[in-house]
RNA sequence: GUCUACGUAGCUCAGCAGGAUAGAGCGUUCGCCUCCUAAGCGAAAGGUCGGAGGUUCGAAUCCUCUCGUGGACGCCA
């Protein structure tokens, strides 16, 4: 169905027409005063050029023209030339019926789905998950959903971080430590053990350290090179080894994504991209899109346009081994063939917009990918800490993403312990979900592309424009319901009321925008559209909670007015959060 | 150096296909629980929208310049 907007600039556009106007002066908008009026329309001054008039005089025609229309209780023009408008109550709650009663809130899916494979989360294997990947897992979990809602045929893929120079250091560093493991021994021909030679929790470890010799020691570095290259060149005992890294670590990773709330239909990385690099490197050099440079293999991806200096995408290292835009072309070979998508999101940090901008352009021009397939980059900035410096722990080292979430559910359990006499297990379970809500939110309701401050402070704090503010809405209304249906009250077939007081109607007017708010989410894939949404919603409701007794309305037909009311909030706040990735307990 | 993003209240951020008095939250001050969850509601104070030009009847929003901050600029991902 129409989004409200699209409605009322219907009726506009006859009346622009019934004025002798063009309709396209129509369109109307939500008023920016709502002192004055509920809606407005601007195009009276927008076509007093063409018709050589005041624009109050058009305004005044077109006011004319809608005087009876039923849609409007109010219309009026005002200096210079706005048209002011408040709509009537049966056309509010004839549109708000229909929401009701139709899936998605009548929200008009796409008529033809895109197949769409958003990549987002990117964790490294063998590292644990730390509040650097918080973003793209939150942010890529909300657009995937999105999108689904939308209509779209989404593959959400991890792609892991599996292949690339970390490997090598894992190796190298495990090597110096156990050099007599037989991975390292390239005459040994026997089975490898089952048993992984390291925990988690070495793994963890092995990590940074390796990462923090490279820097310092150039050697080491080049055996960690070497290590990479051996491993990409099929070399046993690596390979072995390599699988033993994957076994210890993507169950972990799969325990935190859970918690999150994360989910990701294909479990691919790097590695899986490597069947198509050789037969990918050939046609590039076959078909003469590639050439070599500075003993690099490279493909040049300037245009015409261009105003600034775009370096060439680079395929192979000039030692032979492949790289991240290797791996990415191939990735997308893969997907090409496998899934045939015609359109492919990354989420992914925004420094790497220029990697994303090479990869694009590249698979384009060599046609690895067809131009009829649109690549999107959602680049999202740094996750701050409260000094404005990237994030880090009161000791300045990299925080865990398990003890962030583990301190602020501790958080939760004690202000949840504070409010009200709970059971410990259930305290736990619904501080573990208003915790998450928080922490999402915290997040999504900010500019993807921006750098954000994640202030624990602020998140534990859970007053104002927060997750847990909303869940406090949403469970506030069903506690008013639960209490209703339990003392005998039936929530079938209410209906909204024909007469209503000013924060009901306030709040209608703000459930009416769901069709557009999630359409203009879809079309930018700006989740934080549909926070600032909920959160109008939330203080609508939240207003009309407080000058409205509800449930001791002594007339019926209004009380039950209001439970309609209460269900389409609930309802439309709830699906709502879930787009986001988050959810509502029954209790705080 | 080149390119790019951003600069809005003390702090954190919305708003930007141009529109009437620039909005929230936090913090500050003051009210509201005999009533459906006060994680709430109401009110006050707080802004030359970095600066300067320009386009326009009208600019936080579009253009140019300028200052400031962050980021990216071929063998890491």
């Amino acid at each position: 169905m129409k989004t409200i907007l699209e409605m009322i600039s219907e009726h506009l556009s006859r009346a622009f027409e019934e004025a002798g106007y063009d309709g396209k002066y129509g369109r109307a908008s939500v008023s920016n005063r709502p002192d004055l009026c509920e809606y407005q329309c601007n195009g009276a001054m927008a076509a007093a050029k063409e018709y050589k008039k005041a624009p109050i005089m058009i305004a005044q025609d077109v006011a004319a023209a809608l005087k009876d229309d039923e849609a409007f209780l109010d219309v009026s023009a005002a200096p210079p030339g706005f048209l002011n408008l408040k709509v009537s109550i049966p056309f509010l709650t004839g549109y708000l019926d229909k929401m009701a009663g139709e899936d998605k809130f009548g929200l008009s899916v796409k008529e033809e789905p895109d197949k769409v494979v958003i990549d987002y989360g990117g964790p490294n294997v063998a590292k644990p998950l730390h509040v650097g990947h918080l973003r793209s897992a939150i942010i890529g979990e909300s657009v995937k959903r999105i999108l689904r809602y939308m209509g779209d045929e989404v593959t959400g893929d991890i792609h892991l971080g599996d292949w690339g120079l970390q490997m090598g250091l894992i190796m190298t560093e495990l090597r110096h430590r156990q050099p007599d493991l037989p991975y390292f021994d390239d005459s040994y021909t026997g089975e490898y053990p089952a048993e992984p030679p390291f925990t988690l929790s070495d793994l963890e470890e092995i990590y940074p350290a390796a990462s923090a010799k490279s820097k310092e020691d150039e050697a080491y570095k080049d055996e960690a090179m070497n290590d990479t290259f051996l491993l990409q060149q099929g070399n046993r005992g690596r390979n072995a080894l390599w699988k033993h890294i994957m076994n210890v670590s993507l169950p972990d990773l799969k325990k935190n994504y859970d918690k999150l709330n994360v989910s990701f239909d294909l479990w691919k990385g790097e590695a899986d991209a490597r069947p198509f690099i050789d037969d990918l490197v050939s046609m590039m050099k076959d078909k003469g899109f590639a050439h070599e440079s500075q003993g690099a293999l490279v493909v040049d991806v300037k245009e015409e346009s261009d105003t600034k200096e775009m370096p060439p995408c680079m395929i192979l290292k000039s030692d032979g081994a492949a790289l991240y835009t290797t791996t990415d072309l191939a990735t997308i070979v893969d997907r090409r063939d496998h899934i045939g998508p015609n359109r492919l999101v990354y989420v992914a940090d925004k420094r790497q917009e220029m990697h994303f901008m090479q990869v694009f352009r590249c698979a384009k021009k060599t046609g690895v990918i067809g131009d009829d397939v649109r690549l999107d980059f959602l680049g999202f900035g740094t996750m701050n800490g409260a000094d404005g410096k990237p994030f880090k722990t009161r000791e300045g080292g990299v925080m865990r993403l398990e003890t962030l979430l583990g301190d602020i559910n501790e958080e939760m359990y004690k202000k949840i312990k504070d409010n009200h006499e709970v059971e410990e297990e259930e305290g736990r379970a619904t501080a573990a979900v208003v915790a998450l809500a928080a922490v999402k939110y915290g997040d999504l309701s900010n500019q993807a592309t921006k750098d954000y401050v994640f202030d624990i402070d602020k998140f534990t704090s859970f007053e104002g424009n927060t997750g847990p503010y909303i869940l406090y809405t949403i469970v506030r209304i069903k506690s008013i319901l639960s209490k209703y249906t339990e003392a005998g009250g039936s929530l079938e077939g209410l209906s909204f009321n024909a007469e209503t007081g000013d924060t009901e109607k306030a709040l209608m007017l703000e459930l009416v925008r769901f069709n557009q708010v999630i359409e203009a989410a879809y079309e930018e894939l700006a989740p934080h559209k549909i926070c600032a949404y909920i959160y109008d919603v939330a203080n609508a409701f939240n207003r009309f909670y407080h000058e409205t007794r509800i449930l001791n309305e002594e007339d019926k037909a209004r009380k039950e007015g209001f439970l309609k009311l209460l269900m389409l909030t609930k309802d439309l706040l709830e699906e709502s959060i879930d787009i986001l990735g988050f959810s509502a307990p029954d209790k705080m």
